[in-house]
Order: C-alpha cells, then sequence, then structure tokens
DNA sequence: CCGTTGACGCCAT
DNA sequence: TATGGCGCCAACG
C-alpha cells in the first residue's frame, strides 16, 4: 500500500458526520493538488475497504460524481442524506456548508 | 512494455 | 455562460 493512498484513506476516515470534502482538497492536501484523479482512483480502490466513507467525497462543485460506483447508484446520495445532508439533483445543497476542511480541524 | 482510461480540476476558446 | 482540451498519476489490458 502506498503512502499516498494511506493518506487518503486516513483523511477520507477523518470526515465527521454529516460532511463532506472534495478530491481536490484531498489531492492538495497530499501535495499532488493536480492529481485529483488518482484520489478518485484510491477511492475506487478503497471500495473493499470498510472504514473509508466514499460517500462522504466528491468533485468540488459538490456533485455526485462516484455515485456510480456504489453497489447501486443512489446509495451515495441516500448515505448523505442520512447524514443530514441535502442533495438536489445529484448535486449537495448548501455545498459550502456541509464542506468539512481537513486542515482547519485537527 | 506501451497505450488507454478514469470517483478531477483548471485554463482556453 | 457553455464546451472542449490538457495535465497529473496510477492501474489495467
Amino acid at each position: 500500500m502506498n503512502d499516498f493512498y494511506e493518506n487518503v484513506y486516513e483523511i477520507v476516515r477523518m470526515i465527521p458526520k454529516g460532511k463532506v470534502t472534495t478530491y481536490g482538497e484531498i489531492a492538495k492536501i497530499l501535495g499532488s493538488a493536480k492529481s485529483a484523479r488518482v484520489v478518485g482512483y484510491a477511492m475506487n480502490t478503497s471500495h473493499k475497504l470498510q472504514d473509508v466513507p466514499a460517500h462522504r467525497v466528491v468533485n468540488r462543485n459538490g456533485l455526485l460524481t462516484g455515485k456510480n460506483h456504489f453497489d447501486y447508484p443512489t446509495q451515495m446520495q441516500e448515505l448523505l442524506e442520512s447524514e443530514g445532508i441535502v442533495i438536489e439533483n445529484d448535486k449537495i445543497v448548501n455545498f459550502e456548508t456541509v464542506l468539512w476542511n481537513p486542515t482547519k480541524t485537527e
């Protein structure tokens, strides 16, 4: 397991309930701001890991781009809604409000 | 070993 | 404002 992925998983695991973060932010924290795609790929690999709430990770627009990779397309939205996050048209409402900043939280 | 693809993001047109 | 292309890095065929 590469440190890059380990860091990704660790950050995603740190996301508190009812909050979300973006691939770009995670990538930036890891030092590869432009490698957001790799973060997404890591998420795909994390599918086998239960401790990684991949549903709390969205793109910079708050759009549920990865919903199609779950067991069923609506699972991601359902999980987020279960945590109090409001989603409309596959997009998170009040995205900035539910956005979690890993760097601000220690 | 080389080419293509992808849970993204930014810049150019 | 909307669409398209390029970059980045790793995995897969």
